[in-house]
RNA sequence: GCCCCCAUCGUCUAGAGGCCUAGGACACAUCCCUUUCACGGAUGCGGCACGGGUUCGAAUCCCGUUGGGGGUACCA
């Protein structure tokens, strides 16, 4: 039987970490395996789901390049098929109308609470008289629909990830809503029924789940289907080590992608959080790692989320990227900071550029900041690098700058660096003498990419000379 | 409270009883390269939670303790 696998986001959020490595999981698992990868949204939750997170869940998707080949499937609109499979369990008596209101649902659990018994429903609509139930009727009460669940039932289930798991019935909490009183089938039910009617083989999911797996065992027997097998991943925590939540900051893919990671390495990042290569080697592009991947060498423990690493694997691939295809993503990030227009597209000097500030990326942001001082005419000038201008000895070097400028307009890096020898010697100083003001006055900071390089495009864009002399008449 | 899951450097992890004097990566420190900042290279720092077993031998198996996490809905 083919491997079918899905990924099964509820539209309550933007796309989420944890969901996104879910879905990279099955993704992987499936193209290992040559099976197919499915999206379902699970929008049952009327109240919370948004068309707008859909969308966001799809991009996110996407970006990342985890495409699906069936779906996206949406379960409000399969109420026809969950409402059949409600009535095959009404008809095998293995569901009943419970008339409790919200208020004897929390008092029961109050009670429960103040016995410090662990609250559960207590079944006790389970076998109303016929009396009872048109009592309830009459005094307008609305019937919620629960399947019953056996007590002294054990349910265990070999975890691809766990190994064997063992669960009592009577931890699960009594009999189980599987639909409201308005008919609306809810997720444990619906859950099921989806998983069955698209064949789905292996359901790897966070280990938040791990207590909804008996229930949704148990709603396999009752509709005669078979039960797939089960893989709890370990959860991605944050840097205090609990689940991640909203208030952690950045937790949807998008704010990842806003914040100029790339998705092979947004990937790769998540594919170590908890599933370990089989050698050392910590860099891999989703394609490498399909032959890799299965469930075995899925870890169990929780695993914080860790900016440091993705930081350096993010850097890892901006450094090994091929120039063009990089100056595809920072062009419009140049174009925003108003560095470029349109018609500079092909400007080979932008590659260039490229070519000096790649090595200084973590993230595609970093590629307008560092670049700054080579769009601008006149570059902002740190207080560090006037003081160092303040020297009296650098408008020396500094016209005898321009005279060489002046002189070669096409100047390249060799040349550049034969003149600025020959400056040197003739002074009889050292090396950063001459280079530091030169720095600070081309670049206006003490720190930066290559100087020659940088002079030299500089230069290209008649942008050197003038800021020579922008420092040497007094910065005016 | 109850149930379930988990436990190796600060973080992510390798480790399936002898290959472990516990390996790799990030971070951190030092050094090299270098005009600077980065990049790159080298070195270093740093860990098997604890207590009992089992065994000739345990990071690895078992039990307990502790710690952490998840769940406990007419949410998903």
């Amino acid at each position: 039987m083919s491997v079918r696998v899905r990924i099964a986001p509820s539209p309550t959020g933007n796309l989420h970490i944890g969901t996104a490595r879910t879905a990279l999981f099955n993704w992987l698992f499936a193209r290992h395996h040559g099976g197919q990868f499915i999206l379902r949204i699970e929008d049952t939750d009327l109240e919370r789901s948004k068309p707008e997170y859909v969308e966001n869940i799809l991009s996110g998707l996407k970006w990342l390049g985890l495409d699906w080949d069936e779906g996206p499937f949406f379960q409000t609109d399969r109420m026809a098929l969950y409402q059949s499979g409600i009535q095959k369990l009404i008809d095998k008596g293995l569901v009943y109308r419970s008339y409790e209101t919200a208020e004897e649902l929390e008092a029961m659990r109050e009670l429960q609470k103040a016995q410090k018994i662990a609250p559960r429903y207590d079944n006790r609509h389970r076998h109303l008289t016929k009396e009872e139930e048109e009592r309830f009727i009459a005094e307008g009460r609305q019937a919620v629909l629960r399947f019953k669940i056996d007590d002294e039932r054990e349910i265990k289930w070999q975890d691809m990830v766990r190994g064997e798991v063992v669960w009592q019935g009577k931890d699960l909490g009594g009999d189980m809503v599987i639909a409201r009183a308005s008919g609306q089938p809810l997720y444990n039910f619906v859950v099921v029924m989806d998983d069955i009617d698209m064949k789905i083989t292996h359901v790897i999911r966070g280990e938040d789940h791990i207590g909804n797996t008996p229930k949704q065992i148990l709603l396999y027997e009752a509709l005669g289907a078979a039960v797939p097998q089960f893989g709890h991943t370990p959860l991605i925590l944050n840097q205090a080590g609990a689940k991640l939540s909203k208030r952690d900051g950045a937790t949807s893919v998008d704010d990842y992608r806003a914040m100029g990671y790339l998705p092979e390495a947004f990937n790769n990042y998540m594919l170590l959080l908890g599933w370990s290569p089989p050698d050392t080697r910590e860099l891999y592009r989703l394609e490498e790692v399909i032959p890799l991947f299965d469930s075995d060498r899925i870890n169990k423990a929780g695993a914080r989320f860790d900016r440091d690493k993705l930081n350096w694997i993010n850097s890892q691939y901006l450094h090994s990227m091929a120039t063009d295809a990089l100056l595809e993503l920072v062009f419009p990030l140049w174009q925003k900071a108003g560095y470029v227009t349109e018609t500079d597209r092909s400007d080979p000097w932008l590659l260039a550029v490229l070519e000096l500030i790649k090595t200084s990326l973590t993230l595609l942001q970093d590629a307008v900041t560092i670049s700054g001082y080579l769009f601008q005419d006149i570059p902002d000038y740190t207080e560090e690098a006037k003081s160092v201008l303040a020297n009296d000895k650098v408008s020396l070097f500094l016209q005898q700058m321009i005279a060489i400028l002046s002189d070669c307009q096409d100047l390249d890096e060799a040349q550049a660096k034969a003149a600025i020898e020959q400056m040197i010697k003739d002074q009889g100083v050292k090396k950063g003498v001459v280079m530091k003001p030169l720095r600070c006055a081309l670049t206006g900071d003490v720190h930066g990419p290559d100087l020659m390089t940088s002079l030299v495009l500089l230069h290209q864009k008649n942008k050197a000379i003038p800021r020579l002399n922008y420092v040497l008449n007094g910065f005016k």
